[in-house]
DNA sequence: ACCGGAGCTTTCATTGGATGAAAGCTCCGG
DNA sequence: CCGGAGCTTTCATCCAATGAAAGCTCCGGT
């Protein structure tokens, strides 16, 4: 009956959560049974468990979804929804200046997260999609999210090979650290090319006063972009999120730490 | 030591979530643990484990917050982001046209929970939030979902008392059950100054192959409104949403249930 | 109508992860 | 230096969780 050791029961339930993803936002029981290597009576009835809360809901077909009592849960986070609600305002002025693609994304672990985006009807089509992941090296958000993380993230992503996307993604670990130190330098990065071969995206940091929480980029076609002249409106949207940031994001309740700055080596 | 018998462990799991709220979206451990009503090292326990997953995050202040990553996952939600998705084109015509507040909502219990929401800069100042709840009997989204809800969902909000917001708010059973026949007949509902005595609001549902998963209305100030005017508009856009969903929302695998509409009664 | 299989649900004896009292730790204000 | 609030760890105990096995339900093939 050997119940495999050192699995506690909530990193089960956390398991049947992560079971799900873009690509499968439907799974029956066997399926998440098998992905979150659970036998199956287990994942039965912590399945059942999860349903009766609406963490999951049960289809007409008989497959089991995410639940909207967890997406109301999910939306408290304040990296998600509450940066969102900050930001969109902006995001929209910078959509009416421009009309292309709006992005802003927050980097988790050694990925980015996008959180919102405006995607113009007759701007450059974009395949990212709010609440995927993207990896750090290829993207303008990307770059300035990993330009600005800690210095182990920054060696962990460069450790790791690089995927290419396009011919021109820079996927040299030598070469990329020149131009993140480039991003820091000028303070906004440039991806050409660099994930389809038709977009080039433009991005700037969002500060808090804990550093560099998140990034906002304007996507365009390539061949019509300057990104000399988008660079500064995309600043110009970043530091006034920054400054939005700095007064209602993280209220710190009682104490607030007047001029700690210790972080964004 | 007894363990209050009869408490699952994913069940504390879950009441550590639900102890996070829009008034409350950060909390000390303490904080927590009383609100889930656990004793302080169990809840220390569980937390701890959340925040190694990411379903949690804990601040420089230490106090804690929802996790990008349970954003993430929740943003998998068919009847969440899912329905945002597919939603969000329709409701941005909806504002070009007539520059008011746009929202869409659906049923969770008895309540609504909002799923998006279009603010114009110059409308009329709604107190909604996405991700958050209200009662069904007021708003126009409300009597919508509430009209077409299953007859039991209906009972149990009619018996309960309803709550009221403005000297107009319908709070007599006998009323408001005539009201939502008036709503099934005539396919849209009107909120005149139910929840603010400054707004109005026009609402019409939006239908799955299982019946009406969602509402969609427009808020404007009840002095300039003109319902009848504003109702096809509305329906228009709910139609539009109707088709969407009949196609993309929930894809039947394989098996396609060719005629069967046993809802919506 | 019968059979076989896939997928889900329930039962039941067993046990290891979960538990809470208590003690230890850390920080802060007086 | 002391006291208190809030968090973390220890440790002996035990019940919620477990998985094998059997039961159930729905199909599709024959």
């Amino acid at each position: 009956m050997r119940a495999q050791p050192g699995r506690s029961v909530t990193s089960k339930v956390l398991a049947l959560l992560d079971a799900f993803s873009p690509a499968s936002p439907a799974l029956s029981l066997s399926e998440l049974a098998r992905r979150a290597e659970l036998p199956l009576p287990t994942a039965y009835r912590r399945v059942a468990e999860l349903v009766r809360w609406g963490a999951l809901e049960r289809g007409d077909d008989g497959r089991y979804r995410i639940g909207l009592r967890l997406w109301e849960v999910g939306s408290l986070a304040p990296r998600g929804l509450g940066l969102r609600e900050l930001a969109l305002p902006i995001m929209e002025d910078l959509y009416e200046v421009t009309h292309e693609n709006v992005q802003l994304a927050v980097r988790q672990d050694l990925e980015l997260v996008f959180i919102e985006r405006i995607a113009g009807r007759h701007a450059v089509p974009v395949l990212t999609r709010v609440g995927g992941r993207f990896a750090l090296h290829a993207t303008g958000v990307g770059l300035v999210l990993l330009a600005y993380a800690p210095a182990e993230v920054q060696e962990q992503v460069l450790a790791a090979p690089l995927e290419r996307y396009t011919e021109l993604t820079v996927t040299d670990p030598v070469r990329l650290r020149r131009r993140l130190a480039e991003v820091r330098r000028v303070g906004y990065a440039v991806s050409d090319r660099q994930v389809t071969m038709d977009a080039l995206s433009v991005a700037a940091p969002i500060r808090a006063p804990e550093g560099v929480v998140a990034a906002i980029s304007l996507v365009v076609a390539h061949d019509r972009a300057d990104p000399v002249a988008l660079a500064p409106l995309v600043q110009a949207a970043g530091r006034v999120l920054s400054r939005a940031l700095g007064t209602s994001y993280r209220q710190a309740p009682g104490r607030v730490p007047l001029r700690s700055r210790h972080e964004t080596q």
